[in-house]
DNA sequence: TTAGCAAACTGAATTCAGCTTAGTTGTCGG
DNA sequence: CCGACAACTAAGCTGAATTCAGTTTGCTAA
């Protein structure tokens, strides 16, 4: 997965959309968002500072732009790799499996995501911010709601022990993700460990 | 629990450095860090903007010292809940319990924690803040180690099935704090109830 | 070929929050 | 009463984000 990954529909041959998205995942991922200059990005890209407004209104909106499409591209992520599941528990292990098998792009994006969620907490005053922002924070409801009926369903099968099902998929959630606040590519853990024993995890909890 | 418990050992009767770090916490923990203005939290506690340096070298500062603060109060509540449990089990079930018996006050300063953790990761140009930032390091050291330990005490006596403990303690601490990104203090979820699932779910993880 | 036009871009100026400086007030032990 | 030091302030500095007022580039249609 390349920077490719980042050009979107509507935008045209010469534009440099793309290539600032990738700059900015390099390095709100790398160094944080606040720690990074925007300038330094610009740079990056071999343009002028003032050049990054012509695709963004702000820092902020490039930073959540980043988030939308990192958790656009979750959410696919889950659908595919749960779509033909022949149980709820296999289907589960697709899912936790989904969520480690990414590349250090997509690693990086998870980071940003998991260290500016607040971010999507309260409204922004500029207009396009705030589209990004409801975006996420729809994507955010709707992964919830996948992880939620993925449980409810495995629950309604007997497979599932009953509890309640959008606190476990939060729970679940929880767990999954809080691995991208320490995991580094090429450090002392591997993602197939992780996704070995957080899979393990989170049968163990839904086992009855 | 109030402010007070934010008083350190070495400020004097007329020093208003526990109000700021009480200031901070509301302020930092409800609309986040970069957020919130650092001139805001002197009108909050009414001096001048510039007071507010003769207590801190500066707002990432003050943040850090609140980090620092909450994750020596998460150690000792471990330390002091697990102390004289009868079996590994029961110090596990105790140290869930502790981790979700807090106050308000610091309810938010977990969610700083979560919020801010990255800062933690590259050094600090100033002295003061480095200190800060080296003892948060030390705290979040010690924290996985208490976990560890646990755990392995728990795998040597056969109560807990064997798993690498750092990355079981990861994992578990993972699943405790994740909570803090979404959970509020009046909404429709109890951290009674979240304490009961995650006592459940960390039971069931390492029981063999 | 070229006029027109929109996308892409720029340098200079502005803003604003964090921070520095230089100096003032208040309290307390000797 | 006085020196020392904690506590504080007004005024000004700094740098990164942003705005402004344009300029360049490349495509399209006459």
């Amino acid at each position: 997965m390349g920077v490719d990954t980042l050009r979107e529909a509507d935008d045209g041959p010469r534009s440099k959309r793309a290539a600032i998205l990738g700059a900015a995942v390099e390095h709100f991922g790398e160094v944080g968002f606040e720690a990074t200059k925007w300038s330094e990005i610009a740079k990056h890209v071999g343009i002028g500072q003032t050049a990054l407004y012509h695709y963004f209104e702000s820092k902020a909106h490039c930073l959540l732009t980043v988030m939308r499409i990192g958790l656009h591209n979750s959410d696919e992520a889950f659908r595919t790799a749960t779509a033909d599941a022949p149980s709820a528990h296999e289907a589960l292990r697709r899912a936790v499996r989904s969520a480690y098998d990414i590349s250090d792009l997509e690693v990086r994006q998870n980071r940003i995501l998991q260290a500016n969620i607040a971010l999507l907490v309260s409204e922004r005053s500029s207009e396009r911010e705030e589209a990004e922002r409801l975006a996420c924070r729809e994507l955010v409801a709707t992964i919830e709601r996948n992880w939620t009926e993925l449980l409810r369903r495995g629950m309604d099968s007997g497979e599932f022990a009953r509890r309640d099902p959008q606190l476990l998929a939060r729970t679940l959630l929880g767990t999954i993700v809080a691995v991208w606040r320490w995991y580094r590519p090429g450090g002392e853990t591997s993602l197939d460990e992780i996704c070995e024993l957080v899979t393990h995890c989170c049968v163990r909890i839904v086992t009855p």
